[in-house]
DNA sequence: CCGGTAACCGGAGGCAGTCTCCGATTGAGT
DNA sequence: ACTCAATCGGAGACTGCCTCCGGTTACCGG
C-alpha cells in the first residue's frame, strides 16, 4: 500500500517516470535532507508534480519506497544478529546500523520517530518490525546480564534515536560522533 | 540585540503591539510548538504582519525574547549551584532544569542546538553562556570523580539534548520521560 | 488646544512550497 | 489503424514567509 503495486503490469511511461522520480528523490534527500522540495524534484526528474503526486501521494509515500529496502534490510540484520556472536556484541553491531542507518538522509531521525508513534502511517510496519528485532535483541543481552534489566525496549529506542539526533545535530561541529554511542552503550551495561 | 531597546522610550501604541505580539507568541509557542504561524501570532494580536516583523525582525528575534528570562535563569542556576551540594547533585538538577526548559515549547531543543551551531544568531549569545555554565558543573562533577573523566563537555550537551529531544519526541507514548536522564546519567558514572 | 513631523501601522504583493483537478496525450491491446 | 483507459502535466487554489511603502497617529513645541 501506499505506492502503486498493481495486480496490471505499469504501462511503460509510467513505469519510466516512477523509477526516474526514485531517483531523483534519493539525490534530493541526500543534498536537502528529508524535506527536500518535492516540486524540485519532479522538475529533476522531468515530469510535472501531478505525475509525482499521483505515483506517490504524501511526502511519506515517498520517502517510505525510499527507505523500505534499508528498514527491512535493518530488521532482517537484527534477525540474523540473534543466534550469533556475544549477545552484547550482536546489539552493540545492530545498534551501530540503525544510527547508521538514520544518518544517511537529514531529518529521518524525526520521521522515524514520527511515524512509530503515527499508525496510520505507510512506513509504520517497517519501524514497528524493526523495532521488534531491535528488542529481540536487547532482550538477550538483558538475559546473559550485559544490559541492565531495567530498562525498557522503548527506553532503549528512545536513547539510541536521542543519539541518533544528537550526531546528526552536531555534524560539522567539534564533536567526533563515533563516541555518543559507546558512550550510552558502556553506561547501559550491568554495573560490577 | 535583535529587538528594539532604543534610548528613547518607545511611544505608546508600540509599546502595547510589542507586548500584545509577545504574549500572543507565548501562546502560539505552547500550541503549536516552535514554528506557529507568525501570521496567526499577528492576527491573534489583532496587528498586521508588518508590525511583527518590525519588532521581531526574524522568528528567531521572537523566540528570543520569549526565551531569554528562562534560557538566563538557567545559567544563573547553574553558577549558583557551582557552590552547594555535592558536585554530582548539582550537575544532576541542573541538567534536569535543562531539560525542563528544552520542553516547553515543542521543537525547542532543535532551535536551540541550531542556534549553538550559528554564531550569528539572536539567541547565540544566551546559549553560549548557558553552555558554559553548564560546563563548569560538568568539570566539577568530573574533578570529584563523580563523572567519567573522558566525556567532553560537547558530548555532555550532546547526549543531554538527544535526552531532551527524545523525550519531547516520545511525549504521550509508552515511555515515562522522567526515567531517561537518570539512566543517562548512572551510566556516565565513574565505573567502580 | 493645535499643528507638524517622526515614528509607527497595516496589508498588498512577491516568493516558495504543497496538493488537486481535469483537459490533453499516449501506450497497448484488437 | 483505431480506440480508450491509463497516464501526463501544469494551471491554480491555498498557506506561510518576508518586504515595502502609502497612510495614520502619538507626541512635542508653540
Amino acid at each position: 500500500m501506499g505506492d502503486i503495486t498493481a495486480r496490471r503490469a505499469m504501462r511503460a511511461d509510467a513505469r519510466r517516470n516512477r523509477d526516474r522520480l526514485l531517483s531523483e528523490a534519493r539525490a534530493a534527500f541526500l543534498e536537502h535532507g528529508t524535506d527536500a522540495s518535492l516540486e524540485e524534484i519532479a522538475a529533476r526528474a522531468e515530469v510535472g508534480v501531478g505525475t509525482l503526486y499521483r505515483h506517490f501521494p504524501t511526502r511519506e509515500a515517498l520517502l517510505e519506497t525510499v527507505l523500505r529496502e534499508r528498514f527491512d534490510a535493518l530488521a532482517a540484520a537484527a534477525r540474523r544478529l540473534v543466534d550469533s556472536r556475544s549477545a552484547r556484541e550482536a546489539l552493540i553491531a545492530w545498534t551501530g546500523d540503525f544510527v547508521e542507518t538514520t544518518t544517511v538522509y537529514r531529518g529521518l531521525t524525526a520521521a522515524l520517530t514520527a511515524t512509530l508513534r503515527d499508525r496510520t502511517s505507510a512506513l509504520h510496519a517497517s519501524c514497528e518490525a524493526m523495532r521488534e528485532a531491535g528488542t529481540t535483541l536487547l532482550i538477550r543481552a538483558q538475559e546473559a546480564g550485559d544490559v541492565r534489566a531495567d530498562v525498557t525496549p522503548m527506553e532503549f529506542l528512545a536513547l539510541v534515536a536521542g543519539v541518533s539526533w544528537a550526531r546528526e545535530q552536531m555534524a560539522g561541529g567539534e564533536l567526533r560522533g563515533d563516541r555518543l554511542l559507546p558512550l550510552l552503550f558502556e553506561g547501559l551495561e550491568r554495573l560490577g
